[in-house]
DNA sequence: TCATTTTTTTAGTTTTGTCTAAATTTATTT
DNA sequence: AAATAAATTTAGACAAAACTAAAAAAATGA
């Protein structure tokens, strides 16, 4: 597999977290997310164009290939892993480690990240509850669905949390909601779009809507053993 | 403290090395060095005088200022920091830990760096006996010399094996001579060079002058606990 | 000392990645 | 459907860091 530079890898990394399962990625879509110029995503565009990493046509937006989403899994596992190892083993605080992991990522030693892997004890899921890539390339697509969108009486494993403003810490440290916790959601109000969630046998808790939008969950079978403390990060960018 | 770019440290650490004690570098030495061409040599000259990192008059050499050193001092101590986490943590041999640190060295957030250091435990030497620098830029002058400058009958602990071919591990294998062992010389030929050696109590063993150029060794009080196994690199690349 | 060689610097290009401003294509409205 | 607005691309410039070739300074040596 090639090098590419840290620029390259930038825009393919942020063209994989834009282009969910369907949709295209837009020139100003991806100028906004790389706090760049639409003239300067074009340029790149048709550089990583030409190195076969995507299909784009002028004026019909971008999406990875085979061979783009390849580099970029492997992009995102590595950052991954960092962010694995500045949790776990420097003990770094939520809020500092996905920074830090965005200049790690660039050194691109397959050696160094396998063996990093390995010396992790192989992680599934990094600190805020996202599956890492192995050394393949394969990642535990952990079907993540929206908390609002998980039906009643499903039990179902916190995953992810998206973090907008880091105020969320606060709250989810209240509620004694953390990664990896299970839950399931006793009551809807449409009224506010609140709800009622009960984690174990505890009394009834409610959360809010704003809340609720940023807590992703999956099925208890898919989920793997988590790490202990909650963290959030990497993907959204606090804007 | 200001950053750097990965091209500028680069220089900043060459120079470091090469200008010893006393000297100033030269633009060739320095190309040399950093396998590039005396004129790029010049334009980053002019470049880190600007940034007030070095003394340099047009065709009189160069040499880092106080400022200058501070800053090698930092770059140094990242690249013998993870140097060390590779070796110890990651299991690397002692071919492959060079390449890496030269990569993740540029990486230069204090926090990783400090936390990194305390991860492993304060260490004060590297896997090749070179001395890592504190969070404050303090080093260990551990005055290091030659085998072939010390003198008869002195105890020396080897702390240094430099390492021009990679083909020096196979013969300070067979001679048992590691990092942090303990000799003394017990005689040297003046025809060839060649020097006669000895380890504890064991029967004395020859050393050809080639050899005897690429080991270092300081006095036993100043050495450190060093690390186990025989590491090279640091410093002077594998030409 | 003066000529020659070596070293260093200058001048002008190249590549990568960015930018601004202008042109073009697509989308939206009336 | 034509006019306007928005999004995208092109064209031209710039900065960083490298290069080649030529000029200038320093070192060497007869």
């Amino acid at each position: 597999m090639l090098n590419y530079s840290t620029s390259e890898e930038n825009y393919i990394k942020a063209i994989f977290h834009l282009q969910r399962q369907d949709g295209t990625v837009t020139t100003n879509e991806l100028a906004n997310e790389l706090k760049t110029k639409p003239a300067s995503v074009t340029d790149m565009m048709k550089k990583l164009k030409v190195k076969k990493l995507l299909n784009y046509q002028p004026y019909q937006g971008f999406r990875l290939n085979n061979e783009g989403t390849k580099v970029a899994l492997g992009i995102i596992r590595r950052h991954r892993l960092w962010e694995y190892f500045l949790a776990e083993k420097l003990k770094f605080s939520w809020d500092e480690v996905h920074e830090v992991a965005e200049h790690l990522e660039h050194v691109s030693s397959k050696k160094l990240v396998d063996k990093l892997d390995e010396f992790l004890g192989f992680p599934r899921v990094d600190p805020h509850g996202d599956p890492i890539p192995d050394a393949n390339g394969k990642i535990e697509i952990s079907k993540k669905i929206c908390l609002t969108d998980l039906p009643l009486n499903i039990a179902a494993v916190v995953c992810s949390v998206s973090d907008q403003s880091g105020k969320i810490l606060e709250l989810l440290e209240h509620k004694k909601i953390t990664i990896g916790i299970r839950l399931e959601v006793k009551n809807k109000f449409e009224f506010d779009n609140s709800m009622e969630v009960r984690i174990g046998r505890q009394p009834v808790f409610t959360i809010s809507e704003q809340l609720a939008n940023n807590i992703f969950v999956t099925s208890p079978s898919t989920h793997l053993p988590p790490s202990t403390s909650l963290r959030t990060g990497e993907g959204k960018k606090n804007k």
